[in-house]
DNA sequence: TAAAACAGACCAACTAGTCGGTCTTAACTT
DNA sequence: AAGTTAAGACCGACTAGTTGGTCTGTTTTA
C-alpha cells in the first residue's frame, strides 16, 4: 500500500476514498481488461459468420489485449491468488464468459465441418486460452516480435491445429494463415 | 510461514535447521519438478530421432509433470515472483534449458522438413510452454479428463499445428494423432 | 460554506526469521 | 548391558519489519 500511494502519488487517505480496498482495486485492474477482451470477443464473434473467421478474430483480439494491458495483467496474476471470495467470484464470471465464447467457436465450426470432428472442445479452448494468457510471463516490448506478429502467428498455429487438413490444403484460409517463412513477408523470423 | 510450520507439523525452530530460508524451500520446490521435466525431455529428445517423435514424447512427459508435481508447481507460481535475485537465476536457468530442448526439436522438425518452413521457432516454442504451463491453472483431478488424455489431445493440438500439412494427410504419424471423435476410442469427449 | 478530495501519523495483524533451550539418537566407554 | 556424552534434530516464545487499513484532521473545489 505504502508503495502504491508512493507510487502513484498519492496518499493512503486519498487513495481509500476512491477505494474501500486494496482488493478493490485489484478488481477494478482486472474489470478494466477483461471487460476490453469480453466487449471484443463478443463482437469478434457476432460480426463474423464462419467459425475460423471467428476463431482468427477472437484470438487476435485477445493477444493484442496483452500489448494494451501489459501492466494491468502482470499485476493482476501477481497478486490475484490473494483476492477475497466475492470478489473472486465476479472475476470468474467474466472469465468464464470469454472461455464460452472460445468454446461455443470451436463447437461450431466442428458442426459446420471446417474444423476437426476429433478436437475436445474443452481441451482445446483451454490450450488456447493458457498459450494467449502465458504470453504475460515472456512477453517483452523490446523483443524480436509485436504484439501484432505474435497475434498473427498464433492465429497460424491455432488455426492449423483446429481445420481440417483438406481445408488447409484448399487454401480456403489462405490470408489468415502464414505462407512463406515470416521473414520473406518484411518481418524478423525466430 | 507459521502456517507451513503448522501444516507440515513441525516448528520454526525445526523448519530452520533444515533450511536457510522461506525462499530455499521454494527454490527447492520448484527445483524438484524442473529437474524431472528436464531429465525427462532430455531423455525424450535423445532417444528419439523424428522431430515429431521427439515433440511427441517431450510435450507428453511436460504435460506428465502436472499430474505428478500439482501442488509443488501451483505454490511455485504462486510465490515465485517473490522470489530473491539468486534463486531466480538458477530457476531461470533451468527453465531455459527446457525451452532450449523444444526450440532445438522445433528447429530440427523444420531443417528435415517434416515440420512447416514458415514456423517461428520461438514464438511456436513459447505457445507451447503456455499451453502446457497453463494446465496448472485449470486441471482438476476430478475433472472430465485425465492427464494422460490431455497430454494426447495437447500433442494432437501441437503436431497438427506444426506439421507439414502433406504429412498429415499422410497417415505417417498416424498412432500419435487423434483419428476418431475421442470417446469413440472409450474417452468422454467435450 | 459545505462537501468532496486529500494528507499522513497511527494501529492491529501478520511476516519471515532468531535464539536459547530441550529432546533424540547413536557412537563410545566401562 | 548400562551409563556417558555429544551432536543433530527439534521446539516455540520472541522480535524487527511490513502489511492493509483507520482516523483526525487540512486543503481544494464548486
Amino acid at each position: 500500500m505504502n508503495q502504491i500511494v508512493e507510487d502513484v502519488g498519492t496518499s493512503k487517505g486519498g487513495f481509500y476514498h476512491h477505494f474501500t480496498s486494496k482488493d478493490e482495486l485489484l478488481f477494478e485492474i482486472h474489470d478494466t481488461f477483461i471487460t476490453h477482451v469480453l466487449e471484443k470477443g463478443i463482437y469478434a464473434y457476432e460480426t463474423h459468420h464462419s467459425p475460423t473467421r471467428k476463431l482468427q478474430a477472437i484470438v487476435k483480439e485477445f493477444v493484442n489485449v496483452f500489448g494494451l494491458y501489459k501492466a494491468h495483467i502482470s499485476v493482476f496474476y501477481q497478486e490475484s491468488t490473494y483476492l477475497k471470495q466475492q470478489y473472486q467470484k465476479s472475476v470468474k464470471d467474466k472469465r468464464d464468459q470469454f472461455k464460452q465464447i472460445v468454446m461455443r467457436t470451436i463447437e461450431e465450426g466442428k458442426k459446420s465441418g471446417e474444423f476437426r470432428e476429433e478436437l475436445s472442445v474443452e481441451i482445446t479452448t483451454m490450450a488456447i486460452l493458457g498459450m494467449v494468457n502465458w504470453i504475460y510471463k515472456w512477453y517483452r516490448q523490446s523483443g524480436a516480435n509485436t504484439m501484432e506478429e505474435i497475434g498473427d502467428i498464433f492465429v497460424d498455429l491455432i488455426l492449423h491445429a483446429v481445420l481440417q487438413t483438406e481445408t488447409i490444403s484448399k487454401d480456403n484460409y489462405k490470408e489468415i494463415l502464414l505462407d512463406l517463412p515470416f521473414f520473406a513477408k518484411g518481418n524478423r523470423n525466430d
